[in-house]
DNA sequence: TCTGGGGTCCTAGGACCC
DNA sequence: TCTGGGGTCCTAGGACCC
């Protein structure tokens, strides 16, 4: 990267909560939850919630029973996913008028690399056209890689913009916990705790070969690199290819017959082989996951004799593989996932 | 936890082969 | 058989992200 090239990353805020009350004015202020089918007794959880909602403790990932019991005057929408694909689209166009490299992350965010003198103007400048087209506002984190731009987004949240790089990398980050960092989990930061790295500072300078030896021998030194704040610099617009695709259901009632649970593997089985051909390349290996009752998750998967497109075998590959479990417990959750050959 | 759905990547053990 | 070392593929599980 030569001076003046910049990494932004631009990440609607509450973004769908913030389409849901765009085509809903008069939910403007009001504490707005979307998850599952919109109703809070369903086994369902929390896609986003309006910062109204999150006062009362409601964030993604919470059961919409939780989230009702919380903040009782909410207004509970159901997931609606072409209308978020929709304005996505129209956000992203609005990023690809700059004339800057977009690399879409997700529904609501993307990279963008950009040479400019002025990144903090540049990222006024997309704040503002993209209000203008689509009524959302976002924030904008401005880095000198990715890692810096992911990470300044949250102290650029909401609505603002924040530059995180190496000149304030330490001043900024160093006395924050492990799991500040983006690809660091609760679980990878117990197990740091554990071995006494609790901030960023320590895990910067602990041995990159003791950490090999605990987390494996990529994982470990990338932590140490993580947590100097290194990391790619690459924004490529290169489309998208899916590694795999997949359907999966939490039933709202458990299922107790294994015939049930048949159809229902059948059912998921043809959505899949759907996106398959939608994908337009064969599967080269099927899985299936089933989650018993309380929630016990397995996995079972095949490599298929052949490539295939045909429902038929990925129906029967599926089916098959459902011989490999063992049937003692309710089943509250089944999916079924089809691999496609790795394009590298 | 009362814990969704759709993804990605890494790890580790066993099979198999030379 | 009391059996070396290394490479690759397959499979199951785990962690993380949005």
């Amino acid at each position: 990267m030569s001076a003046g090239d910049w990494v932004l990353h631009v990440d609607l805020d509450q973004f769908i909560a913030a389409v849901e009350v765009a085509r809903h004015p008069e939910l403007r202020g009001k504490p707005v939850v979307v998850g599952g089918n919109g109703d809070p007794g369903e086994r369902a959880v929390v896609a986003t919630a309006s910062y109204e909602a999150r006062e009362f403790g409601v964030q993604s990932g919470l059961p919409l029973r939780l989230a009702a019991k919380r903040c009782p005057d909410a207004v509970f929408l159901p997931v609606d996913k072409e209308a978020y694909e929709e304005v996505s689209e129209r956000v992203m166009a609005t990023l690809r008028s700059f004339p800057v490299v977009v690399e879409v992350l997700g529904w609501d965010e993307a990279f963008v690399g950009a040479r400019t003198d002025d990144p903090e103007g540049l990222a006024a400048d997309i704040r503002r056209r993209v209000a203008e087209t689509t009524g959302l506002s976002c924030s904008v984190g401005i880095g000198d890689n990715k890692v810096r731009a992911k990470i300044a987004t949250g102290f650029a949240k909401p609505a603002g913009t924040y530059r995180l790089t190496r000149a304030n990398w330490v001043e900024v980050m160093a006395d924050l916990p492990t799991d500040a960092l983006w690809g660091i989990g609760r679980k990878t930061a117990k197990k740091l705790a554990e071995a006494g790295l609790t901030t960023v500072r320590h895990l910067g300078l602990a041995d990159p070969d003791e950490l090999a030896a605990r987390f494996g021998p990529t994982m470990g030194p990338w932590y140490r690199m993580l947590a100097q704040g290194a990391g790619d610099t690459q924004v490529t617009a290169t489309p998208y290819v899916a590694r795999s695709r997949s359907r999966e259901t939490t039933f709202q009632t458990d299922l107790t017959d294994r015939a049930a649970v048949d159809e229902q593997v059948s059912v998921l089985a043809a959505r899949v082989a759907e996106d398959v051909l939608a994908e337009g390349r064969p599967a080269v290996r099927i899985g299936v996951k089933v989650r018993f009752k309380p929630f016990l998750t397995f996995t079972r998967s095949l490599t298929l004799p052949a490539p295939t497109r045909e429902r038929g075998e990925i129906e029967r590959a599926a089916l098959s593989l459902l011989d490999r479990f063992e049937w003692t417990r309710p089943v509250r959750l089944l999916g079924v996932r089809a691999e496609f050959e790795r394009a590298d």
